[in-house]
DNA sequence: GTGAAAGCGCTAACAC
DNA sequence: GTGTTAGCGCTTTCAC
């Protein structure tokens, strides 16, 4: 049916182990004459030869495909609505892995029956984790897994060191955000997160949260954490603070709507700052003030860690953090009182 | 050093065929006993066997993946900033990828040396393509490629008839727009587009934009097509036009950002409605009145299409329309004069 | 410089 | 029910 290398061979000439140097450029490498190169290539051309990247390989056992779990354990869809935390990172990603040669394929499910199967049955030569939810199941997953992998958005230590990891830094962004208020005149700052879901990076944020704010002088409570399905309850009430910092933008988002919807005026009444800063931030009402990230740098740095692992190298650094900024947007004013 | 068939049949005593037969679940069509086959699955759990996918690849002549090019002929990224068109689509595909048991593949550039490598090498069963610009370079491509193809916004009579191909109801959709404009009570509405760009769309939305105003009695002339480039020039002079529709959402968003820094009040000064109306309208101020065209449901259509294209038949239909309806939001209002 | 031969891991005719 | 055999298209020793 298609044109092979025996065909292209025949049409020179000569056999297929030529051809296949010739259009592997090892001809010269592996001492092929420029006329026999010349007679091949004018040969797969008339026939309009293509490689069978599927035989190469199965033959090289390498695919120059990089799989992405992308959304393991969300709700799907990622991309069209809401926060563009999983969208930066895909620029990122898609755009440093071309650049090494690779493409990309998203898993918003595992493939294959089993997990293992999934990940390690030949089908790329690398992952890029960013399940942010440590369960006892990623663990167990990743363990069988025999793949090159990468993670994004937890600690290499978390899994024990064994793949490199991608993070900002959460307790200098953090700091900058708590600063930020500080110097607005805020005191009263409370921390929103989703309580029910086990994120790591929630729980980094929350720590850093607590002592950055303790460093600061300032008390903190349990009263201080605010979970995300209380946040009707919450802003009900008379306020309990004059400002919230949102684990994530898309949290950060939330408020804003809810504050909206009862009445309450942001910043004027309550400040908000939010993490992650996309574009997202700027399309909000008011646009929202949030620590940045450098999420599509961070998806390009993960990819060039996994790459080194691939080529059979130990990643260096093992671990990369990426330093936070912070966005001085519409949602942060001093306080009114 | 990975285990093979062969190591999983010597160990339960059988040949690779057998085992071949076990593991892909027609053990019972070409008759295996339920002792052996046992014996089987026994022996891949005891040694840990994982089917290596790409021999299967190679040999079935099949790889279960779809390519989705990508944003070719645009500057990327394309996730993280401004309309969420691409992002809706891409939402749309992969899941109606996956529900076929395919998954997907971004290539924000051609993979392989030539572009006819690149998309006929093997490596993927179908191709999405939706370059929303008709050059003479696409046009060219297209016909080289010998693997199922759908497009998306485009017409198959462009590429003629010879890939299915998927669009919303571009007249409707505009049709339904210029009549909520009207029934506001406006009559000097113009229409905003890149002119520089042939999108292909845009061309049949202004057509459709020309005509349905004409119609309704109103008169377009040249005047009323604002070109992206002038947009500043444009809203520097005295408005000739008390509503814009633009060619899609993120121009609209333009409109909306030029008009606010050289103070026109949207929409009390100049209404403005835009297309597509994903997540991105709502998000911005004041939200978008815009004309819907359900693109994730589009991109699941598309799947469908050529998952039938990739099993050898038909597409039926040939072409995919889906009708477009009107988000009325915060950009639109009744004309002031 | 070029070719012959073997084999990657899997599957499917076709025996028996 | 199970095994034998051949081969997908490619690359890579190793020989000449």
């Amino acid at each position: 049916m298609s044109v092979t290398m025996r065909d292209v061979a025949a049409r020179a000439g000569v056999t297929p182990t030529v051809v296949s140097r010739v259009l592997h450029n090892k001809a010269t490498a592996i001492r092929v004459s420029e006329a026999t190169a010349e007679r091949v290539r004018q040969a797969a051309i008339d026939l309009g030869y293509r490689v069978n990247v599927m035989a190469r390989n199965f033959r090289e056992r390498q695919t120059m495909m990089i799989g992405v779990l992308h959304g393991i354990g969300f709700d799907r869809p990622l991309l069209d609505k809401g926060s563009r935390y999983f969208a930066s990172l895909m620029d990122g990603i898609i755009e440093g892995a071309f650049e090494h040669g690779y493409s990309v394929t998203l898993c918003p499910k595992l493939l294959g029956q089993t997990p293992e199967d999934a990940m390690s049955d030949g089908r790329f030569d690398g992952l890029v984790w960013y399940s942010t939810l440590p369960s006892q199941e990623n663990r167990e997953m990743l363990r069988r897994c025999s793949v090159p992998m990468v993670l994004i958005h937890t600690k290499a230590a978390e899994y024990g060191n064994r793949y490199p990891a991608v993070t900002c830094d959460n307790e200098q962004g953090i700091g900058l955000a708590v600063d930020h208020l500080i110097s607005l005149g805020h005191e009263r700052i409370g921390f929103a997160y989703e309580a029910h879901i086990p994120f790591s990076e929630s729980a980094i944020r929350a720590g850093a949260y607590r002592s950055h704010m303790q460093e600061r002088g300032l008390r903190v409570t349990d009263c201080d954490f605010i979970d995300a399905g209380d946040l009707d309850n919450y802003l009900s009430q008379p306020l309990r603070h004059t400002a919230i910092l949102a684990h994530n933008e898309g949290l950060a988002a939330h408020v804003l709507r809810k504050a909206f919807s009862v009445g309450i005026s942001i910043p004027q009444d309550l400040s908000v700052v939010g993490f992650d800063s996309t574009g997202y931030c700027e399309e909000l009402t008011p646009k929202l003030t949030s620590i940045y990230q450098p999420l599509a740098e961070m998806g390009r740095g993960a990819i060039n860690l996994l790459v080194q692992s691939i080529g059979g190298n130990t990643p260096n650094p093992l671990e990369l953090i990426y330093p936070c900024s912070l966005d001085i947007r519409g949602s942060t004013c001093i306080p009114h009182r």
